[in-house]
DNA sequence: ATGGGTGCAAAGGTTTTGCACTCCG
DNA sequence: CGGAGTGCAAAACCTTTGCACCCAT
């Protein structure tokens, strides 16, 4: 549950002085719509343009742009060659979750983020930094690819 | 010290028939001589030219995948629009370096990598991933920008 | 009404690819 | 020698930008 909603879109917009369009919104909801997914900006153009919804392209990504400053998509790359986005948590309690490349298949999983906390306490007191937020990616084998392997 | 040498890429090289050319050789000794260094392939390019040494930047690109294959090399992505690499770890065993980016004057500090093990034997025994390596991004203020804050 | 936002197309930047030539094994 | 590897330029992508028009506020 990601307890991102339009209005609060409309806040964070009102905040900066910045209006909300109708493709600001729409491209929000698709977020809504599909959560859990990694969504890059032709994907996002495509669902939109699959349900028959008018938008740039251009416009997507000045949204996707905008959306994450705002900080309600969070940004990543999976080494695809593009930036894909995924609806963020609304608040930094809220659990997010760690990403699980298999380098075997390609698979994407995920693991909920936790014992992240002492580390970031560590890096906070041994060299200043205040983490707000992080990203982790593991590499590694599946199950499924590690009984393959096994056999 | 990363321990990587010209001879570890002979080896893995001719494990994988493949030939260890002039090119290569060349690639992976700019990292050698520019450690701590995340370098794009046009960086690499550069550097090279600067030395006078002819290369093309095709072949810069393929070198640095190849590496990254080996495992030699590590990708990754801060964001700016092109792929960066670092010299790897030999060993798993051997210490690497979490990646601190300042949201506000985005400078790129390093942080000893410690304290993930416990976090990567909870995800294979919750979820049967192993995993064999990782990459994790801490996003925040450093210690200057915070100063500059509080002021 | 007015300035920020959009759409389109063109430009920009990174990375990949086709093909003839080179050179490592 | 033979085939993998290289260099060059073109192509393929992803993303940004300029500008005329549009529409939230």
């Amino acid at each position: 549950m990601s307890g991102i909603t339009i209005d609060i879109l409309r806040q964070r917009l009102q905040a900066r002085q910045h209006k909300l369009t109708t493709q600001r919104r729409t491209v929000l909801e698709v977020f809504i719509a599909h959560p859990g997914e990694h969504l890059s900006a032709e994907d996002v153009y495509g669902i939109l343009r699959g349900e028959d919804i008018d938008i740039g392209l251009a416009t997507v990504y000045r949204s996707l742009e905008l959306l994450a400053n705002l900080n309600i998509l969070q940004r990543m790359e999976f080494g695809d060659g593009c930036s894909r986005y995924e609806i963020g948590t609304m608040s930094p309690d809220e659990h997010q979750h760690h990403h699980l490349i298999c380098v075997k298949c390609g698979k994407l999983l995920e693991f909920p983020d936790d014992l992240m906390d002492d580390l970031e306490n560590d890096v906070l007191e041994k060299t200043g930094f205040k983490v707000v937020d992080h990203q982790v990616k593991f590499f590694g084998y599946c199950k499924e690819c590690r009984e393959k392997l096994d056999k």
